[in-house]
DNA sequence: GCGACAG
DNA sequence: ATCTTGTCGC
């Protein structure tokens, strides 16, 4: 895939703001009511120390989710996490593992929020605008926003509001486990970014693109880490053999 | 001022 | 997110 609005990477906090408010307008949220037939899914898993981003980018058919293609990315994080501006961290790593797709993808789902976000552009958006392509943003922990407690069982949903305005949706995809969030990211509507989401639910929490990702993300660290090779520390070398 | 805070 | 082993529970 092409990465066709390219912008310039900030340094600080003031210009990470900066170029994110430019692009607030740019979200769209609609244009995609179509069912999909190639699923992307995004994630990225941290090496020791937090240091270095490992990203998988995996396309699969739909909705009975064949692998078709893969691309794997290494990038050193050079701005720090921030809540709101998640983007700015781990985008690169995400934006390079997708450039290594051949296959285009209808939508890309994405370990992030959408627009339920302090400023309607979470991660989810700005990869939505970087490939001009349909994003959902559906993560675990919520970043923005308020909802009622969800329901027990699985299926059940509250809305994500903020200001009266519903901004995304908590669901329960599995008994007992805490609720994911969907919110649309960009070229879609929280209805299409719910349907996708739970139509790949398969008993786990995690819709089953995202979790195939998270393993492949998890897969390719360890391989490149070493699963018991991580740095030692420096009394252990001392005292060690 | 204090607490919250995607990965 | 990561560090980290076994272990309690369905």
């Amino acid at each position: 895939m092409k990465w066709v609005n390219v912008h310039d990477w900030p340094r600080t906090k003031a210009e990470a703001y900066e170029i994110q408010d430019s692009r607030i307008d740019k979200v769209r949220l609609n244009g995609n009511n179509v069912e999909p037939e190639l699923i992307c899914a995004l994630e990225g898993a941290y090496g020791y120390g937090g240091q270095s981003v490992y990203a998988a980018a995996v396309v699969l058919t739909y909705p009975d989710f064949k692998e078709v293609d893969r691309s794997l990315s290494f990038d050193t994080p050079t701005f720090p996490y921030i809540p709101g501006l998640f983007y700015f961290r781990e985008g690169p790593a995400l934006i390079k593992a997708l450039e290594g797709l051949k296959e285009t993808p209808d939508v890309i789902m994405i370990t992030a929020h959408g627009i339920a976000h302090p400023r309607r552009c979470g991660l989810a958006c700005h990869i939505g605008l970087d490939f001009d392509i349909p994003t959902i943003g559906c993560a675990r922990r919520l970043l923005f926003g308020k909802h009622r407690q969800v329901g027990v069982n699985r299926g059940s949903s509250q809305p994500v509001v903020h200001r009266g305005e519903q901004i995304g949706l908590a669901y329960r995809s599995k008994d007992e486990v805490k609720p994911i969030f969907v919110s649309p990211g960009h070229r879609c509507d929280l209805t299409y970014a719910t349907n996708v989401v739970v139509s790949g639910l398969r008993g786990y929490r995690l819709p089953e693109p995202l979790r195939v990702a998270h393993l492949l993300a998890n897969k390719h660290k360890r391989i490149m880490e070493g699963k018991n090779n991580k740095k030692a520390k420096p009394e252990e070398v001392d005292s060690a053999g």
